[in-house]
RNA sequence: GGCGACGUGGCGGAAUGGUUUACGCAGCGGCCUGCAAAGCCGUUUAUCCGAGUUCGAUUCUCGGCGUCGCCU
């Protein structure tokens, strides 16, 4: 009763199924996506976001939670899964969280607490400092920070700049950062592929999402007078389709630059997860279902 | 068949008669608490083949092979 189970690996890999196939074979549970871009709604050919199917026969959270006009972050999934939690915890169901973006992973599995945000200080750092001159005053606030901080990346010396002037404590002070790992409850499993057959497995899904109709998907909600963020923009196909309809690219463009991102983000969360000493990972071979879920539904069970 | 151009790493693309052949992409590795499907850092790989000139050739000359273009 109550467990805390994850399923985590990167896109393709077939999580989702395996979350689903898990879910329906033990009672009472319900599925926490842990995605930051299957959060918007109406993006949903191109995210791979469960079915309404699915969502019938068990209870989802993190989907459909934003309009795709909004910025929608790590620290708003953190609040929106507080709530999403006691709603489990009334029903006395588990939760199987399906992890795609390796910080929402991390987020919820360490129950790490964001700092908060600070509008006002941060468009002051953006505008008037180079990134040296921000290096430079990170060193004299929190030297601990600064270490774990490339001198080049601006985006995240203003993001501790915002932290440690608006809150007047130093961001080092709000947590030891990811890298802990420390002993929790979560079982998590991760699924590895073959690195050549996860490629495969990207591509055929690439073109599939487009004979499902992912460019009709993409003008929809361009067309809409909101508009489409800043962050739900950059999705994984949007960004490209983006580019086609625009003209500037063909869709055949469109799609091999898709395949490719994709292909280079499934690297990328396979790099982030592969440094969490705590997960069990499993090998498959060409079935996810078979091969994975039995795991998910002991340590359900 | 003739004429011309070209032949640099997995791809694109610079440069040079001489310790280590730029750069971009891809690949590989790493980082990460409010854009994270984002952002950042590090890194492997090459001068078509043969002969000649030269102290020394990827670079100059000749031949071969190959590619592209034009011509008949």
């Amino acid at each position: 009763m109550n467990k805390s189970v994850v399923v985590l690996g990167p896109t393709a890999s077939g999580k989702s199924d395996v979350a689903m196939a898990a879910a329906t074979a033990v009672p009472n549970v319900h599925i926490i996506a842990a995605d930051a871009m299957q959060v918007y709604r109406r993006m949903d050919i191109g995210t791979a976001k469960p079915t309404d199917d699915d969502q019938r026969q068990v209870v989802h959270y993190g989907v459909d939670i934003a309009e795709p006009s909004e910025r929608y972050s790590v620290a708003r999934f953190v609040e929106d899964v507080a709530v999403a939690r006691k709603k489990i915890s009334n029903a006395g169901a588990s939760e199987l969280i399906v992890g795609g973006t390796g910080l929402y992973v991390t987020a919820l599995v360490d129950g790490l607490s964001m700092p908060g945000d600070y509008p006002k200080i941060r468009a002051q750092l953006e505008a008037n400092r180079d990134t040296e001159a921000l290096y430079e005053q990170l060193s004299e606030l929190d030297p601990e920070a600064v270490k774990k901080i490339d001198p080049n990346n601006r985006r995240r010396m203003i993001r501790a700049l915002e932290v440690c002037l608006g809150s007047g404590k130093t961001f080092s002070s709000f947590g030891e950062g990811i890298g802990a790992y420390p002993p929790v409850d979560t079982v998590q499993i991760g699924i590895k592929w073959k690195r050549e057959a996860l490629r495969e497995r990207i591509a055929l899904r690439v073109h599939r999402m487009i004979d499902a109709g992912l460019v009709d998907e993409v003008r929809g909600i361009m067309n809409e007078p909101k508009g489409i963020s800043d962050t739900a923009r950059q999705a994984l196909g949007y960004k490209e389709i983006i580019e086609h309809i625009e003209r500037r690219w063909t869709l055949e463009e469109a799609i091999d630059a898709t395949i490719l991102r994709t292909q280079q983000f499934a690297v990328r969360q396979e790099r982030w997860y592969r440094r969490d000493p705590r997960i069990k990972w499993v090998e498959v071979q060409n079935d996810p279902i078979a091969e994975v879920t039995p795991l998910v539904v002991a340590a359900l069970a």
